[in-house]
DNA sequence: CTTGACCTTGACGCGACGTCAAACTGTTCA
DNA sequence: TGAACAGTTTGACGTCGCGTCAAGGTCAAG
């Protein structure tokens, strides 16, 4: 048999044969005397081992060892290992179909529909309406619900859902007017204070109990994000962080 | 904000995030005077839906396309066709799963343990016992059962279970015998036509309906691999062929 | 003699980055 | 002041299982 041949009859490729004798897979059959290779049954019953377990999901390597010390303990250890592993393949690819089903059974597919949809619905009510530190904000909780899990985000969802009735609605858009009006403001602005206190009042205890805080703590981030901010804005928040810490030390929670 | 601390922020590495700006996916923000990337929180939360996406199977080009029609009805569908994918990816796991199992549930994990566990059996007892041309016949019935699909596989376990037999299984040895001594034998030799009767006559008639036979029948690699036989025992085969596919069509079958 | 089918080796390409190299900037410690 | 160190820049190569093309050599048929 030739190369074609083998291929054909165990239906690969001519250069599925050559790539398994590159990798040591395959034994280089003897040449005919214009350099062809010769290959007889024995190649053609290899091969097709070869086929049959690369079809169940072992990586060639893999297949190598296995086929070198044959019927030896570790092929069975290494199929073992392989079906774990495709059995967390299988749950992965369950949790991906869920969460996209809940993408899909969404009417729209907006950025915030990304989310769990009680935290969609909660910042669809917190949009901007113009004002640029709305926007900002907006933006920051986007970025913290979708970086937690979804147990985390229906939590965040939960805790969020008081400030969106009317009520607090209206004074939260008051409290962006505010923090705009610090748009050009320098550091130690006497608005920064009563407004930090502002909205430390207009935030629930709950969601205050929930900001990261202790020695471990880390809000390198918090600090890159208030750059974009002016210096008057930025105080006001670095003012409600320490306010929140507090309450939420007072909470009981971390 | 660094790229560093974008990265992270959001959980992936330096040069996910450059990369993502090779693709398009991630616009380039603006330099620093010293030629540093400058993040904003916009960034981080485009990146962080980017990774969101990502981690449902979307390949990095269609979230490319998905985000820049934005809301748009391609991305309903291409979340409908990841779908389907998905779908099919969990189908072929479980396949495979249910293959392993098979494996795994054998006391041995010899070659022959690949096929179904009846035509395992069956080959085992089949084995050559040192004659050269069982060796033979037997990897010429292990190719072709690892060839063939479950159902083939069973069922060609069930027409060889018959030469399994005490009695059958002399016979068989002793043909086996009389091939080996046409190991050395010119075509023509004397023996070749009775053997031929013989063998045939030892074939059960349902396993004969099987050979390929007809115009379209491809028996290129039957050819191919009577040539690591000797020209007598080559001839044997053809003739046997011939026979067989002749009892085949008087059976009906194809 | 040409055509066409097959074979040979060698090389590049995919996708989503990891990893290393060489050069720069900026901060910190001796 | 200088040296170490942590971060950044671009660029290039490696991964895995082959597909695909390039540039030739071999062989049988028309």
């Amino acid at each position: 048999m030739r190369i074609g041949e083998l291929a054909a009859l165990v239906g690969v490729s001519t250069r599925t044969v050559r790539y398994y004798h590159h990798l040591g897979i395959l034994p280089e059959p003897e040449r005919l005397p214009n350099g062809y290779r010769e290959y007889r049954l024995r190649d053609a019953v290899r091969l097709a081992r070869v086929r049959h377990l690369a079809g169940l999901g072992l990586s060639l390597e893999e297949l190598r060892d296995a086929l070198a010390d044959e019927r030896g303990v570790d092929f069975r250890e290494a199929l073992q290992e392989l079906d774990a592993d495709l059995a967390r393949q299988q749950e992965a690819i369950a949790a991906r179909r869920a969460r996209l089903a809940a993408l899909l059974a969404q009417p729209d597919l907006s950025p915030e529909s990304m989310m769990s949809p009680d935290a969609a619905a909660v910042l669809r009510d917190l949009g901007g309406d113009g004002s640029a530190f709305g926007t900002f904000d907006h933006e920051l909780l986007t970025l913290a619900t979708m970086l937690s899990d979804e147990q985390g985000q229906t939590g965040l969802a939960e805790l969020m859902r008081p400030m969106t009735e009317p009520g607090a609605l209206a004074a939260g858009r008051e409290l962006y007017r505010r923090l705009d009006e610090l748009a050009d403001a320098e550091a130690g602005d006497e608005r920064v204070g009563p407004l930090a206190e502002d909205m430390a009042a207009h935030i629930p205890d709950e969601l205050a109990a929930m900001v990261p805080s202790g020695p471990g703590a880390d809000l390198s981030w918090m600090e890159a994000m208030t750059e974009e901010l002016s210096p008057a804005q930025a105080e006001v928040l670095r003012l409600l962080f320490t306010e929140l810490t507090e309450i939420g030390s007072k909470e009981g929670a971390g």
